[in-house]
DNA sequence: GTGAAAGCGCTAACAC
DNA sequence: GTGTTAGCGCTTTCAC
C-alpha cells in the first residue's frame, strides 16, 4: 500500500480556503494580500499535512523546472571532476535547484541525446562543459538556450564561458621562484603539451608558458631551456634523466603539471639530487598527486571547484552575457620550493 | 524571440488524426491497432516538425520521470566517485533515464533536503551511496520507495546493497603472493584501518584481512607480521621505515590500500631495496596511485563503475528484493610482485 | 481578501 | 481503427 501525497488541494480543503489561496500563501505572494490569520492557517496545515509541492505539475504549468543540466565530455576520466561537480551542486544548492549530470565520453551523438534528455525533462538551462580547457562547438540545438560553458570556450557561441586563469598561473609559478631568489638554471619541462593528438599543444600549455615567460623576461630573467614533451610521469621522468645525464645541473624545474613534476622528481632523486635542496621543483595542477609526492610539491592549483560554482551561478543569476570568466589559480606552498642565497 | 516547441496536439493536427492517436503511435502502442498507414504519417510528421515529448507533461500524467537520484555523502572527495557515477550514467543513459545527482557531505540536514528536492521531482527511484564501504541509516522518508544502496548496507532497511566483495579481494591478493612463490617474510601493512574515528577498523579493512588471513592459513602459511595503521601514504611509510630499522626483511608486502603502499615502497627503495627484486608488494584500490608509483603496484581493484551501474540497473530493472550484491575485484597486475624460487 | 475556472502537454478510459 | 473526454497538480487571470 502505497499513501498518496498529498496534494495543495488537500491542504486547501483542510485549511478552509479555495485551491487559489492555499497557492497564494504558499507561494509567498504578497501582492494578493491574505489576511495573516489565513495565512497562518494554511502554512499550518501544510506543515501539518507534509505538503510538498509537485515540481513536475508546477513545471508544466510554469515551465520552470529548478533543475539544470550539467553535460561534459568526461566526468569519470578527469582528476577532479568531482570537484567541478561538487562546486556546481553547492551553487544549485544553495539556490534551491537540482543538477541532471551526465557525460558524452565525447561522442557527439551522445551528447546529443543527453541534451535532448535534458531538454525534454524542462532544464531551466545547461552548463556545457570540457575536462581539459579547449574551444569547442557546442550543438546548434542549444542556440538561444540559457548557456554556460565550463572550462570551455566556443567561437561564434553567445553564451559566457568560465576557464581557469591559466595566463596568470604561468606568471604565479615564474614569480614564485623569482621571489625564493632564483635566477640560474631554470628549466622548463612540458611547453605546450605537444602531442599528437593536439599538435598545436594544448589552451593551459599555451597560457602557461606564455605567463611563465613574461614573468621571467621582465624580471631579466631567462630560461635555461624549455623542453616540450608530453604531460605524463613518464615524460617528465626520462627528459629529466636525459638532461642529467647530458651534464646539465638545474637550480629549479617548472613542470607543466604535477604528473610531469613527478616524474622529473624522480628522476632528480634517481640522480641523487635533493629536492628542494639541490633543486627547487614548482608545478600546476594541484592534483592529488602533488600532496603525495615526496617532497610535496608546490603547485598552481586549477580551481575546479569555482569553475562548476561560478558556472551554475552565472545560470541560475541569468547573467548570460558571452563574456569569458577567468577563475583565479591560487598558489599551494609545499615543500619542493625552497630559498636560493645568492653568493 | 523564442519559439514555442512542437506539441503533440500539433503532430495530431497537422497528420490530421486526433491527439489520441498521435499519443498511441508515439508510445509505440500495438493494443490500439492504428492502420499502418496512420502510423507512418504520424511518425512522419513527427519527425519533421523535431517533436520531442514533454516529459515533464508525461510525468505529471503517468508519475514516472525516466529520471533518478543519485545521493551520496561525498562526490568531491572520493578518488574514483567519477567512475561510480560513469557507470550508472551508462546503465542509465542505456535505459533512456537521466540522473539527478548531489553530495550531502555527510550532512543529515542536506541529505534531507537533497532527498526531498528529488522526491518534489518525481524521480522514479533512489541509489543512496556511500564513498566508502560501510554501514548507513537512510532516512526514514526513503522507506517504501524504490532504492538501491550503493557502497552500503544498511540494517533493517529492505532495499539492495551493491559492495565490493573484499573479502574474495583479500584471498586474491594473498594467492596472488603464494602463486608467485612466496611464502616466508610475508608483511601486512594497515590492518583493519583503525584510527580515532573509526575505532572498529573499516568493512574494507576487516573483509581483507579476512580474505588474506584465510588464504593464507589455507596454504599453510602465516604472515611474519601484521601491522594495524592508518590507510595513509604517511603512515605506510613510517610503519616500514620503523620495520626495516628493527632488523625486519621482508620478502613480501601486502599493503591494505594503495597510498599504505605506495608509502611503504618509498620506505624500501629509500633503504636501498628493490621493488620487486628484493621485495614484491602487492596493494588494493587500484587508485591512481597505484600507476603513478614506480614501480607500478599490483592492486586488487576497487569495481567503482560496476557498483554505480549495477546500481542502477537494478533499480530500472525494478530488482529491489533486499539482497546483497557483491561485486568481484579484480587483480590488476603490474611490476610490483615478482616470482621467487625457492632454494 | 477570496473563489471559480481555465489550461500547461500528456495519457488512458470509453464510446463510436 | 479513431475520436471524445477527463484529469494528473499546479498557477493565475478575473470576477466577486
Amino acid at each position: 500500500m502505497t499513501t498518496r501525497r498529498v496534494t495543495l488541494a488537500d491542504v486547501a480543503r483542510k485549511a478552509g480556503v479555495s485551491r487559489a489561496t492555499a497557492s497564494f500563501v504558499m507561494g509567498g505572494r504578497s501582492d494578493m494580500r491574505i489576511s495573516a490569520a489565513t495565512q497562518a492557517r494554511v502554512l499550518r496545515v501544510a506543515q501539518d499535512l507534509g505538503y510538498r509541492p509537485n515540481l513536475t505539475a508546477r513545471g508544466l504549468r510554469t515551465s520552470v523546472t529548478r533543475t539544470i543540466g550539467l553535460v561534459s565530455d568526461t566526468i569519470a576520466t578527469a582528476q577532479y571532476a568531482g570537484e567541478v561537480i561538487h562546486g556546481g551542486l553547492d551553487a544549485a544548492l544553495a539556490n534551491d535547484h537540482l543538477l541532471l549530470i551526465a557525460e558524452s565520453a565525447g561522442d557527439r551523438h551522445v551528447e546529443e541525446r543527453l541534451l535532448e534528455g535534458m531538454l525534454d525533462r524542462q532544464v531551466d538551462g545547461i552548463v556545457y562543459g570540457a575536462m581539459y580547457t579547449r574551444v569547442v562547438e557546442p550543438p546548434r540545438s542549444l542556440l538561444g538556450r540559457p548557456v554556460v560553458l565550463l572550462n570551455c570556450l566556443a567561437e561564434g557561441f553567445p553564451a559566457p564561458s568560465v576557464i581557469p586563469d591559466e595566463e596568470a598561473a604561468g606568471r604565479t609559478a615564474a614569480q614564485a621562484l623569482l621571489d625564493a631568489g632564483h635566477r640560474d638554471a631554470i628549466y622548463v619541462v612540458g611547453g605546450h603539451h605537444v602531442t599528437s593528438r593536439t599538435p598545436d599543444g594544448v589552451f593551459a600549455g599555451r597560457e602557461r608558458m606564455s605567463g611563465i615567460e613574461h614573468a621571467l623576461r621582465r624580471a631579466g630573467v631567462a630560461p635555461a631551456r624549455v623542453i616540450e614533451c608530453a604531460w605524463a610521469v613518464e615524460q617528465g621522468y626520462e627528459e629529466v634523466r636525459a638532461l642529467l645525464a647530458g651534464g646539465h645541473r638545474p637550480q629549479a624545474i617548472i613542470g607543466c603539471n604535477d604528473r610531469v613534476s613527478f616524474g622529473a622528481c624522480q628522476a632528480l632523486q634517481e640522480a641523487g639530487l635533493d629536492v628542494p635542496g639541490d633543486v627547487s621543483v614548482v608545478s600546476f595542477d594541484d592534483s592529488g598527486l602533488a600532496s603525495w609526492a615526496r617532497p610535496q610539491l608546490t603547485s598552481i592549483a586549477l580551481p575546479h571547484y569555482q569553475l562548476g560554482r561560478t558556472a551554475v551561478e552565472l545560470l541560475i543569476g541569468g547573467r548570460l552575457e558571452p563574456v569569458v570568466h577567468r577563475i583565479p589559480m591560487p598558489l599551494r606552498v609545499r615543500a619542493s620550493l625552497a630559498r636560493r642565497t645568492h653568493r
